[in-house]
DNA sequence: CTTAATGCAAACCGTTTGCATAGAT
DNA sequence: ATCTATGCAAACGGTTTGCATTAAG
């Protein structure tokens, strides 16, 4: 059934990409990194290996199917590629990470852009906060599955 | 003369940390990496370790000295304390770096944390994009001190 | 003189790559 | 049958750390 998406984006169909997609369509966290995937596919006693995971993600971006994002330093997360751009706030507590979109934000970016002379080719917005410790539902999200 | 920031900082008057805050504050770029700074340091023949760069400037964060970005991925880039908060737009070209503030983009920042819920500790805003060639000025800048 | 800072080299960690083998078309 | 994808282990690049030495107070 992931065979089709794989197929479209003209990737040959094969196990390990076929695993890792069904892990970042059905995993509750859309925002995973390479090893929160390589630990997901072993405990489903999956025999794929760390670079490959590597290795499809990357192929994954340069086909459009996966968005990487670089929210803590040193590390990449992937997301699979919503269609629509948004951007980023997280909790700093329990890793939980929430999408936005502010059309206000965005004209106000191009407004800087051109009062610099730049042409926009993409941007990267993350706020860092806090969510309210009572209704934190995703506190230790990062170990679920 | 730099001796006196680093007392005040609380930080002993040592030779790398006063020719480590020179750099920062004399070199042109504004945003250097432990390696710019390196080798800065080698061009002056200072015999300055590069791990002795980079516990300088964790030093110096810590002591809110300076503050520490990830423009590209994988790599650090460090700048004195300016004191304002300011975000940064960036030429993917030349890796000119111009600092902005826009009153409007931070206010409705506050507006999407209010909206989930959330109490803002910090965020990252970096543009990426091109400057009109004819009148980029930095072109190569990465390599001038 | 005492304690913290430095230089060096080795360790680290996330990520990438070379190469021989397994697998998709 | 062909040619790409995989697994493994080794390499990589930026950064950190252990330890003996040097220098600041």
């Amino acid at each position: 059934m992931e065979g089709n998406n794989l197929r479209k984006a003209g990737l040959k169909v094969t196990l390990p990409r076929v695993k890792i997609l069904e892990i970042l369509e059905h995993s509750g966290n859309r925002h995973l990194s390479a090893e929160d995937i390589y630990r997901k596919l072993v405990n489903t006693r999956e025999d794929i290996g760390l670079a490959t995971v590597y290795r499809v993600l990357t192929q994954f971006e340069a086909a459009g199917l996966v968005t990487r994002h670089h929210f803590a330093e040193g590390m990449a997360v992937f997301e699979l590629s919503a269609g629509a751009h948004h951007d980023h706030i997280l909790c700093l507590d329990c890793g939980r990470v929430e999408e936005f979109v502010d059309t206000g934000i965005e004209e106000r970016q191009t407004a800087v852009a051109d009062r610099f002379g730049f042409a926009i080719s993409d941007h990267a917005l993350v706020i860092y906060g806090h969510c309210r410790k009572a209704n934190c539902p995703h506190r230790g999200a990062a170990t679920n599955d």
